[in-house]
DNA sequence: TCAATCTTGTTAACATGTTAATCAATAATT
DNA sequence: AATTATTGATTAACATGTTAACAAGATTGA
């Protein structure tokens, strides 16, 4: 049994924060996202809205809450305020579908592509300097790993 | 130029959001965390809490506020907060520095202490499932390949 | 058919994230 | 010493995260 970093005198119980994965997690998404929400607020719009409006770019057509939510990566209840946001500034559109009148439809409007065509440019600036400092090939591994766990833990 | 995924109609613009390196990192945080959460849950504890201290625990003496927010990803506002409850619930002492009088000094207490003991075997418990399951010498690798990307991205 | 159940989305309540403004204490400058 | 600048922490304001409760529409099964 041996101390890793000297002041932790309750030995290895809990290892300490440098070995920690979510916070290892937590630090290195917010050193990458560091470089873009400048970017995204110079436009007035937050990460999470972003996010929605990329998920509705590239689906390109009308998509349930739920699924939006799943795609984006946000809670139902954020996603909810998030509509209502995007509602009001013209960036979507929401409609009930018809056939289930509990679902709500959401799809990107011309503000959106608007918005993103106008961001784009700048977003990918960003991660082009991303790849060039930390390495392409080992964006694409992290990447990579990345997706495992998170495969190997949803079961 | 080629679409990776038939559905977006932009080319590249910008990357889909499955080879977004932002939303990997947080859904693979958020995977690890499913896990992690109902075990601090059950112990009426945030994770930020918990994070606050396990610092602080590892330190094992007085700590200042800013260094304590660096040490365990938290900004300063949230910090305040959260040093509020864990101070009402006699986890943690809390004074004034008597030679900067700026600076507040923190110190885990035994009600702290006690909590943390508790914590630790299912903590450890979760940390063990999840190296099981993804490997021990992956987690290894993947540790170092974020630690290495954030510091290669706060320069 | 209709009551029980399930599903979808929203609301509620509280905690944290995020940026800007503020306040008190210290340090620096003249 | 008095003024100014800087620093450390807090407060404010708004957005999101998180869990639980809720409401309304759809499904199921007796």
């Amino acid at each position: 049994m041996k101390s890793t970093n000297g002041t932790n005198h309750h030995a290895d119980i809990p290892p300490d924060t440098r070995k920690s994965l979510p916070i290892a997690l937590l630090r290195a998404r917010e050193a990458v996202m560091a470089g873009f929400r400048p970017v995204l607020a110079r436009h007035g719009i937050t990460e999470q809205q972003w996010r929605v409006l990329r998920v509705l770019s590239e689906i390109g057509k009308p998509l349930d809450a739920s699924n939006l939510a799943f795609r984006a990566s946000i809670l139902p209840p954020s996603l909810t305020r998030i509509l209502k946001m995007l509602s009001e500034r013209q960036m979507i559109s929401v409609i009930r579908d018809r056939g289930d009148g509990r679902r709500v439809l959401v799809q990107i409007s011309k503000g959106g592509e608007d918005l993103i065509r106008e961001v784009a440019p700048e977003s990918r600036e960003i991660y082009a300097d991303l790849e060039q400092r930390y390495g392409e090939d080992k964006v694409r591994l992290l990447l990579e790993m990345l997706d495992d766990l998170t495969t190997k833990l949803s079961r």
